[in-house]
RNA sequence: GUGGAUGUAGCUCAGUUGGUUAGAGCACCAGGUUGUGGCCCUGGGGGUCGAGGGUUCAAGCCCCUUCAUUCACCCCA
């Protein structure tokens, strides 16, 4: 299917390596993991990325359900979650809650290099506070874990704060108010999103616009003392703790729910323009209009597979499976001793590699070659008799024999 | 949804202005004396040239259609 992968063997290798990376960070910054469906009521993404937004007007795989509701594959991790918490009682005011969770998200959009139609989200969510604290430590907890990666081409930060939902609002209508009337003069594109999708004329490549925008009011003069202090504070904090990033006043995301502070970590090589492999922010008001109580909380997600195209040029070394030892036959006598053995031997616990078809010594020498095989075991009607196996070292070549009633 | 590119062996690709049995490298298989890998040598298998139609005496090459892949826009992880 379009945009959908199989997915073989040393890339599954790779992506176990990489989640196991995020789940070994995220633990030690008390994160659990959490695992909720793959199909999910519409209705939690229309109330959480809005009725507006790409992904619910054009991007999801919907189903009627036997009951009549529409159900749909989840195009992202948020909403599902923060329902599931809900749903479970394990949000409140009094305690907070910290998960990560790694799975499949569908979107039906065209696919391009980092963009697939299924792909593998590493996602956390920390709700239940919203003090500048917790978003400087999720941050970091992010950096630890990218920089745990071994990515040679930088990955930056980049902030910014959306403000309160008040804020945004006055800022939107200030920013309406200023291009309405010259909205003639930018892209199509522009021109269509002016009015459900706003924001994103901000970062319009198109030159016209850019030049267009650069004269936009600042989102950060809308935000009233308290937000900017909290801002500052984040910035400080970061800053502290030695995380380089760089404030953007045109990162703008594209689901409804986010709320002041706001991130995206973008490669700057390697990914087309699909260049955001984390990103996320704070959700303060998403708990409460998914029907739970109102909760501030702040999350991210990543796409695994662009941490995965990145990865493509370091050289790994990752432990793949390789046979510890091959039961050679010389004979067919060997050959039936030979499989008996296969399984004595298994049974302790070790990869035994055996060919089934009949085939030549020097033929299964060259199969255990090429399997990467650590050691192979020859055996045939003389080893039998003489009750003597050898037992050869692929690597240094060595051969030790030991007796065949002893294994 | 829009625009561009590409589809020839398992993989990476050649294939001259349309002209006989479509090639290479790698991979794979078998040999190189008697039951032993890697290097080397020799040989071998494997392709309805993405699919369907058309032009032509003749199509891998030209035209149309379609499918797939890919890149970009859009959007986002």
């Amino acid at each position: 299917m379009k945009g959908m992968n199989d997915i073989f063997s040393d890339e599954i290798l790779t992506r176990h390596y990489v989640n196991s990376t995020a789940a070994n960070v995220f633990r030690r910054y008390g994160f659990s993991e959490v695992q909720t469906p793959i199909l999910e009521e519409i209705d939690i993404f229309i109330r959480s990325a809005g009725k507006g937004s790409d992904i619910v007007t054009k991007e999801m795989y919907t189903f009627n359900n036997d009951d009549g509701k529409i159900i749909c594959a989840r195009p992202e991790g948020t909403a599902g979650v923060i329902r599931a918490l809900i749903q479970n009682k394990l949000i409140s005011n009094e305690t907070e809650s910290k998960v990560f969770y790694i799975g499949s998200m569908f979107r039906k959009e065209r696919p391009q290099r980092g963009r697939f139609r299924e792909f593998c989200q590493i996602g956390a969510e920390f709700v239940g506070s919203d003090t500048s604290t917790v978003d400087i430590e999720f941050l970091a907890m992010i950096y630890d874990w990218l920089s745990n990666l071994p990515l040679k081409s930088s990955v930056k930060l980049l902030i910014n704060d959306l403000g309160e939902p008040e804020e945004r609002k006055k800022y939107l209508q200030s920013f309406k108010k200023q291009f309405r009337p010259v909205i003639d003069e930018f892209c199509d594109f522009c021109k269509k999103r002016f009015n459900k999708n706003t924001l994103r004329l901000l970062d319009c490549k198109n030159i016209t616009c850019k030049r267009m925008t650069q004269f936009a009011p600042n989102i950060l003069d809308f935000l009233n003392s308290k937000s900017i202090k909290r801002f500052n504070e984040v910035q400080e904090g970061l800053k502290n703790l030695k995380i380089p990033f760089k404030v953007s006043k045109t990162l703008v995301r594209g689901l409804d729910y986010y709320t002041k502070t706001v991130f995206e970590f973008v490669s700057e090589s390697g990914l087309g323009s699909q260049n955001a492999i984390a990103g996320g922010g704070r959700y303060d008001g998403l708990s409460h209009a998914l029907g739970g109580p109102d909760v501030p909380a702040i999350g991210m997600a990543a796409g695994l597979e662009r941490i995965l195209l990145l990865l493509e040029k370091e050289k790994l070394n990752l432990d793949s499976n390789t046979p510890d030892l091959a039961i050679i036959y010389a004979d067919e006598p060997g050959r039936k001793k030979a499989f008996e053995l296969l399984f004595k031997l298994r049974n302790r616990g070790l990869y035994i590699d055996f060919e089934h078809k009949i085939k030549s010594v020097k033929s299964q020498m060259r199969r255990a070659n090429r399997l990467k095989t650590k050691e192979v075991l020859i055996i045939g009607t003389r080893e039998i008799e003489n009750d003597e196996v050898q037992i050869k070292s692929m690597n240094s070549g060595q051969i030790r024999l030991e007796k065949l009633s002893s294994i």
